[in-house]
DNA sequence: ACGAGTCGGTTGTATTTACAACAGAAAGGA
DNA sequence: TCCTTTCTGTTGTAAATACAACCGACTCGT
């Protein structure tokens, strides 16, 4: 467990806390690590949640399949990422949607009582964490705002345009790489992929961008 | 502004706080209150913001215009509700949406920094007033993604479906009241006011509900 | 090298949507 | 009351989408 804790310094959630106060804090918050094998679901939709998850390695799918198998994909999570933290407040239901491993990955389970709840030990940094909690859901939030703008956009061209060049903005590069195939970039932007893929060609042809596989690039 | 506190004592923001303790605060954090005319805008998309929000009477909504006019309606404020947290983080960049009013409505205006910062003074809430904002963020969070689930639908039917049955279940009743109008519900939903007039009759005509004005049943 | 499975692109058709234009009803102000 | 404006429903047409089916390229394991 402990080999994580560069990577857990790294994460919005520990920002500001020293490599030894995190170790200390992984005991303190009785923080379990878990592995799912590609393909293994981490969460299901319908279960209840106690704790925030945090992704070590590997990269995992927001997903949603309705009653007659269409699958709707919500968002990625990457290496340091936080997840669930939405639904651990007292109130919330159960999770609308999965969460899957797209590859072998490790995910950090940390019970959100203790850390939301100050003890009275060596861990001074709850309050600190809490914060962090706040501004990274936040962050979640916007993103989630974010992508309602692209769903709210009435072609498969303006949705591609939309997430592509925020995608483009977010990697600060006109290269940029998406963490979907064809079929899961149709699921997240809630499209048909035929119709997709004939748009992406079509744009190709107008000269708006150039694609080989999951590596775009805009003009 | 004491005359608010009635309300403000009902909001997720100061639950579990008193009558008392929530007067203390309105002057520990500097608390101030603006009124705003039918029409008015509250926040604009491309400002920064470093206040939390609380709409004290009224009513608002968060919607977008692009550069064409065409607007989108990402949501609705009803009083006692908590807005603009997502935008107060640090790194969070410009709001990404307009806040205007629908009616006279008047909102509270917190700086974040005094409500996140622990002072010394009498103030002892603030601690379970920053979890609070992180319940009320969840909550948000969750009705993002609840929004998003409607717009991933691909027909006016399914999405108008999604929508109305989801607010059944949240005013808990068959028969609800929209805070929109026909052209509002259209921009909520992204979808061409006509069509889906349209399609509401239909849905009508076929026995699967009835409506008037804002209101509807669903049987 | 072979076959199974995955992936991305292409095509045709039926369905659905957007857009524009119009009309009647309702609401609001002078 | 009258006039204006707003709201909602209706219709027709052009455009976009979903869906299904198919093909070739590629990957992977045997």
């Amino acid at each position: 467990m402990k080999e994580f804790v560069p990577v857990l310094k790294r994460t919005k959630l520990f920002s500001g806390v020293g490599d030894d106060d995190i170790s200390t804090m992984l005991s303190c918050l009785e923080a379990r690590l878990l592995t799912y094998k590609k393909g293994e679901y981490v969460l299901r939709q319908g279960e209840h949640l106690s704790d925030i998850l945090v992704l070590a390695e590997g990269r995992l799918h927001i997903q949603r399949d309705d009653y007659w198998g269409n699958r709707s994909i919500l968002g990625h999570i990457g290496v340091g990422e936080i997840f669930g933290e939405a639904y651990v407040a007292p109130e919330s239901g159960t999770l609308l949607n999965d969460v899957i491993s797209v590859e072998d990955s490790s995910v950090f389970f940390f019970d959100v009582k203790r850390v939301i709840s100050t003890c009275s030990s060596a861990c001074r940094f709850h309050t600190m964490v809490v914060q962090n909690l706040f501004f990274a859901i936040s962050e979640k939030n916007r993103g989630l705002v974010q992508k309602l703008d692209y769903m709210s956009r009435r072609t498969t061209r303006e949705k591609l345009l939309s997430y592509l060049s925020e995608e483009a903005k977010k990697q600060n590069s006109a290269s940029i790489t998406l963490p979907f195939n064809r079929q899961q970039l149709a699921d997240y932007l809630s499209v048909d992929r035929s119709a997709m893929s004939n748009e992406l060609c079509k744009m190709r042809d107008e000269g708006l961008l150039e694609f080989e596989k999951n590596r775009f690039r805009l003009f």
